[in-house]
DNA sequence: CTGAAAGCGCTTACAG
DNA sequence: CTGAAAGCGCTTACAG
């Protein structure tokens, strides 16, 4: 026999202490709703008086809105998405929308768990770190749930995103390298399969060569510290050193440095100049310093947002790209400056 | 008008499809119950075929459980707070129940957002890195939902709390320290007002004490890089510096040891020896090899969540203190080496 | 094992 | 401006 619960009040008790109905009660707390100034405050008071508050679940079953949004993160230990995150949370509970979170170790983990967040019939759907197959951008769409991705998006077409102008943030990094002097500059690359990695690389890359200067060379990590580092061996190894190393991210940028500095004895900048991007905290420590791209999370966040509510049933896609910033630390020569002497190999 | 969502497949669709009542579909998808398993086979495929999910919001309406536990974080920039609901989604997940998460800048808007958590029907809520008022735990009580604390707990014991042995830990530092022969030990403690830094301090002197040493100094600083860079500085002005400083986590020793090295031209450990608590990511890369205390977030978590799932409306708070793990690095000075010679002032 | 019926707590046309 | 009534999509005693 489940208790009734006695000690949990509803909107008729309200209705019966402040001696108006229900549908009074309902209308003291919607904005914008025909009720007398006085009956509002009379249930306002007796709503007060008895602890009560509007059941949110009972509410999202009538209005068919649940006011919460599902938000997908990916790699919360990336301190990017850290930030990703709280600043998503901060603009969704100002706009009076929760958020429903949703951790997903591997890309495949999403085809089971995002249905589980459209049965809690979540207003719209935000993914940080990750995309979604198109399989499951039909099923979002066919419940009516909008799609919004943060920092990455899709080819085909149907899922609306926002991402930092990483290949416009990557040109700057290039030209910032060419000025220092550099002729031998190195890229070292995320996750393949990510659509910022590739964007970086493409405006790196295409900014090089408009500047009439290859790539010198060129190594893959996965956006972590220990692959970065291996990585960054395999580079610092060859016969001919980069006097520049662009990374897809800043943790692997730090891993460039320490193994630049304790596995090698390079001076940066001197040697070797190293750079990142996110612009994480650890980027601004003294020990590393690190020049980086700053993406403007309170913008990308916002625009997510907004995309999210305003996106129409049947409205087509939107891609929005947000300004990147170039942060200029000493983990990189700074332009006209002379190049150390060259020390060959090790 | 408010359109019949038609798109929107509900019970009674699959139980048509599959030629049972709506009661049938419902049993189903209920663990346990009463159902012929022919039933149950026509009803899984005919909800296959139509794409049928049970709305959670409507089971959660009439069973009054919602399966969501409301999650309190206040400073995700710790990446120790990240990894920690990083784990705690996870599991929650594990255990079919979803985080709704809520983001709180200062603790006094905690008073304003938790009866918002409790509106949607949280079946029970996790804090993390904040306290909560006696006023807001009776709220919770009274509407029956239960609340964990994770990394904080109250005095008026009226609210359960997990808990690393933060004493313990700290004291397995001071032995530490001690043993690698360090003579003036200095704390930088963090927010006064956590219980975590009080415990830690308590921990850390009292061992100390309790091996014939007193507290050297004592600096404060708030948990973060900043602040507690400038108390380092105060700190290594000293006439007399100290030879170890322990920092009550991990992004204070950092900026601790960005400070000795670059700022006052320290070699570490040889000069002084630092060390932190929390064993970020960070601690563990090369450029700053740190000894920290390791929190155990996997068995911290679990034991919250299952705090939450077993919590007896009226039953007796539990604190649960997890076992610390001493992480020795490079940052401190080994048991046995002899000290550096003495440098004295700078 | 199964279905008809009541009910979870709310909102909202509708009629007044 | 207000209240009575219907209904959101589900679960669960109850009777068979």
């Amino acid at each position: 026999m489940k208790p009734k619960n006695s000690y949990v009040v509803r909107s008729i008790d309200v209705a019966r202490l402040a001696g108006v109905s229900r549908s009074a009660v309902s209308r003291a707390y919607t904005e914008g709703a025909y009720v007398a100034d006085g009956t509002r405050q009379k249930v306002l008071k007796a709503a007060e008086q008895l602890g009560y508050s509007p059941n949110a679940i009972a509410r999202g079953l009538i209005t068919r809105r649940s006011r919460m949004i599902g938000v997908v993160i990916a790699d919360l230990a990336n301190p990017f998405y850290a930030r990703v995150l709280e600043a998503t949370c901060l603009k969704l509970q100002e706009a009076g929308l929760a958020p429903l979170l949703l951790s997903c170790r591997r890309a495949q983990d999403l085809d089971s768990l995002v249905p589980q967040l459209l049965a809690y019939q979540v207003d719209g759907v935000l993914i940080t770190a990750a995309t979604l197959s198109s399989t499951l951008a039909t099923q979002c769409a066919r419940a009516g749930r909008p799609v919004v991705l943060i920092n990455r998006y899709v080819n085909f077409d149907a899922v609306s995103a926002v991402t930092c102008d990483n290949a416009g943030g990557a040109r700057m990094m290039a030209e910032h390298l060419v000025a220092g002097g550099h002729k031998r500059i190195a890229f070292l690359a995320g996750l393949e399969d990510t659509s910022s990695s590739r964007d970086r690389e493409r405006g790196f890359v295409g900014r090089l060569s408009e500047l009439k200067l290859p790539l010198f060379a060129r190594e893959t990590g996965d956006y972590h510290y220990e692959t970065a580092a291996a990585a960054v061996r395999r580079l610092l190894s060859r016969k001919q050193r980069p006097d520049a190393l662009f990374c897809a991210n800043d943790t692997m940028a730090i891993a460039a440095l320490d193994v630049a500095r304790h596995e090698f004895g390079l001076d940066v900048p001197k040697d070797i100049s190293i750079s990142g991007y996110d612009d994480i905290e650890a980027a601004a420590w003294k020990g590393y310093d690190l020049t980086s791209v700053d993406q403007d999370v309170d913008r990308m966040t916002e625009a997510a947002i907004s995309l999210l509510q305003h996106e129409q049933p049947g409205g087509k896609p939107q891609h929005i790209l947000v300004p990147a910033r170039l942060r200029v630390r000493r983990s990189t020569r700074p332009a006209g400056k002379p190049l150390a002497g060259r020390k060959g190999r090790r």
